[in-house]
DNA sequence: GAGGTTAGTGTCAGCCTCTGACAATTGACA
DNA sequence: TGTCAATTGTCAGAGGCTGACACTAACCTC
């Protein structure tokens, strides 16, 4: 941040960014064109996309820097926890951390509200299973050269974090249809189901049926 | 079958879908134009969007005749079967079964070479992580049905059937990388993966570097 | 501070996906 | 054979996205 260009960029982006998230979350992704954002900010359309790549890449900006965050989470945790472990740690830690890296771009509770557009948008919920998929290769490369193992030919680090990127999706599914909007709802959740997989797994479900 | 309108419908339909599934993936899905797909068919390109809703849903209209059947096929399953018994039975009889259902519409080859093409295409890919993701609720519904649990206050159909979506994304993601690409393989590799799950959520990989 | 350089922006033209409207064609059926 | 209904083609247009080029504003040097 420190000629007056580089201000200017960044406040077009971040105003660019924040009228994209709101227009979003209130009348609907698909409902939004991109002259729309554009004119709110009052820039050219051609502008919009000079900043990001394209409606789908503006609605997930803020997405991206959780992601990253969630990785370097990972990497930080001691090599002694076993894979499983490090990575619940690492995400019931990454959802408090959310709060401070988030805020700096985009008002916490609009990100909150942009999950459940997502969630609720067939062509956004793609997107997000794709990205979801991508950080998930990476999170089974750190953890194949953490345990010393080869991750092409040992398909144990893509099948564990697989498992993980499923709980954390049925677990996001849940919270967005839910009442409980915030950090320490999804923060209880995440750890619920993170516990709840083995009992799923077993499949003895109608020994107790009240869970 | 009945009329000559039908008949005809029904070829116009197989050739814009072969045409299509051949273009992809010999010159990539973006650079198939829905103009050069109807002109191969020589039709407008308005009757293309006629038959389909857009080009992705004619790159994905043989995978949902599986899906479908891999829907019906755990509803066969006998009611005495544990929920991942059920579903690991009805995947590797769906395997067997793809051969028959898929070749009334395409050559076998070509659907399976699309299978490399979707993983090998980001937008094609998100597609199918979504309406993987739409069919795993069909199941889990299914499941919870089978069970007498209520899908909505029990988390545990949900989260073993992602699971089993997990070692199956796994799986497909691997076979689609190898040089074999035939059924048995898949087949093998399907029954490998889901062998391995228990043993990668253990999580003490280095006991045995060796898999 | 004037003048040249560079970065960011607006404008314009164009491609591609997809949709609605209307007219033309073709099969179905009495 | 003539009417009816279904299928198709044509046309127009919205919306996402990109390349080219000119213009403006910030930067940097003298």
């Amino acid at each position: 941040m420190e000629t007056l260009r580089e201000r200017k960029k960044q406040r077009t982006r971040e105003a660019l960014l924040r009228a994209a998230l709101e227009l979003f979350t209130t009348q609907g992704y698909e409902h939004t064109t991109v002259d729309e954002i554009a004119e709110a900010v009052d820039v050219s359309q051609r502008t919009f996309f000079r900043y990001f790549a394209g409606k789908e890449d503006a609605a997930f900006a803020v997405q991206a820097m959780t992601e990253e965050h969630f990785v370097a989470a990972v990497r930080a945790r001691p090599a002694h926890e076993a894979p499983m472990e490090a990575l619940r740690q690492a995400i019931l830690q990454g959802w408090d951390a959310i709060r401070g890296t988030v805020e700096t771009a985009v008002p916490i509770d609009l990100h909150l509200r942009m999950y459940r557009t997502i969630e609720s948008t067939p062509a956004l919920l793609a997107a997000h299973l794709r990205r979801s998929a991508a950080t998930e290769e990476t999170i089974a490369r750190l953890l194949a050269e953490r345990e010393g193992v080869d991750v092409d030919a040992d398909p144990r680090p893509r099948l564990a974090v697989a498992v993980f990127g499923a709980v954390m999706r049925v677990t996001e599914r849940q919270w967005c249809k839910g009442d409980d909007l915030s950090l320490g709802a999804v923060r209880q959740l995440t750890a619920s189901y993170l516990d709840q997989v083995g009992s799923a797994l077993t499949g003895n479900w109608r020994a107790d049926r009240d869970h």
